[in-house]
DNA sequence: ACAGCCATGTAACTCGTTACATGATTAC
DNA sequence: GTAATCATGTAACGAGTTACATGGCTGT
């Protein structure tokens, strides 16, 4: 029964699991603000196949609301439900992957010189701040709804592990950076 | 003159800086010892791939060793050698991409019993420790070439890196593992 | 002789992206 | 009226994977 589709499938589907239906340009902006920060945010088109594909396994069931055949809210169904939580049950879980771009750069910093190095990890604690305050709102936004049996509680406890996460990115990169500073 | 080639193709080059010669197989294996800390490990069909993309843009040159046209070394060119260098000044840097299955499961955690989503991160909580053995061994097998002026000085600042995001990454989850075990 | 590793490559496929096309609704 | 946003989709492409095919070299 269990159908084995790409993880952003499952993900996307999960994120019908909060008591609302949505249309497919609702659900990518729920990926943008939530999604994005330990997944990816899948491109526009991409949320229509995959909300086909999921529509195709019978695991969300559309419902025309508009009078043009438009803004179809899309539910996840009770099939649906099961195939989520087969997946969340399901071992082994992969371990995470990082594609991280700074760190690559710095693995070959002896092609440059120091300056450049050390500007490059600045301007990288520059984005993490603001990636950072981008997800401290979000966490914001879902205070009153995060007590342990309302719907938005686990979504909170995931928030919170990212904020950590870059808290201690940026205490990581601020040593290595007053280390490069000081040979320099 | 800046070719704009795929990150995994820089990446790739950027292995062929330390000053030995290798061929697809051996870098194969070095990408499997680094890169796939913070970046991936290419199949190594795309390595012969990738190699072949290089050459084509005059960024490595392959050497015949063997008898049989086998066992051909690659070598970056100092054209490699520029471009790779631009490619690091160039701007802006991307942010680092995070997935993260484990991440992912948790934002679900209300479809499944409290039992389930802490098994998993126990679970979560040995790969980790495995993961960053292997990673400490790495690390140590720079020892005695890592210092400020030698080949792998950089290498071994991001494999402390890593090593920390792992410590961060198991601090982070064993609190919030001892909150889910209080609620449940 | 056989296993296991070294070594290279092609073909088919999936995932996901960008570019493009289209049109409705809302706010000013 | 017109700009911004809402809304849905198709087509072409790129990056990267698995499966497959091939054969040499090394140790026992």
């Amino acid at each position: 029964m269990s159908q084995d589709l790409p993880t952003t499938s499952y993900a996307l589907l999960g994120l019908l699991t909060f008591g609302d239906d949505l249309t497919g340009y609702e659900l990518k902006q729920r990926a943008d603000r939530t999604l994005r920060f330990y997944w990816v945010s899948p491109a526009m088109s991409q949320v229509y196949t995959e909300l086909a594909r999921l529509a195709g396994h019978g695991l969300v069931s559309a419902r025309d609301a508009g009078p043009n055949k438009r803004s179809s809210k899309y539910r996840i169904t009770a099939k649906g439900r099961r195939e989520l939580a087969t997946w969340l049950e399901s071992e082994p879980v992969e371990f995470p992957t990082l594609k991280h771009p700074v760190a690559l750069r710095l693995l070959i910093g002896h092609l440059v010189d120091p300056a450049t190095t050390i500007g490059l990890l600045r301007d990288y604690l520059g984005s993490l701040a603001a990636r950072r305050a981008e997800l401290a709102q979000v966490r914001e936004s879902l205070r009153g709804r995060d007590d342990l049996d309302q719907p938005f509680h686990h979504p909170s406890l995931v928030a919170e592990w990212g904020l950590e996460y870059f808290d201690s990115e940026r205490d990581i990169v601020e040593k290595l950076l007053r280390r490069l500073e000081e040979q320099g």
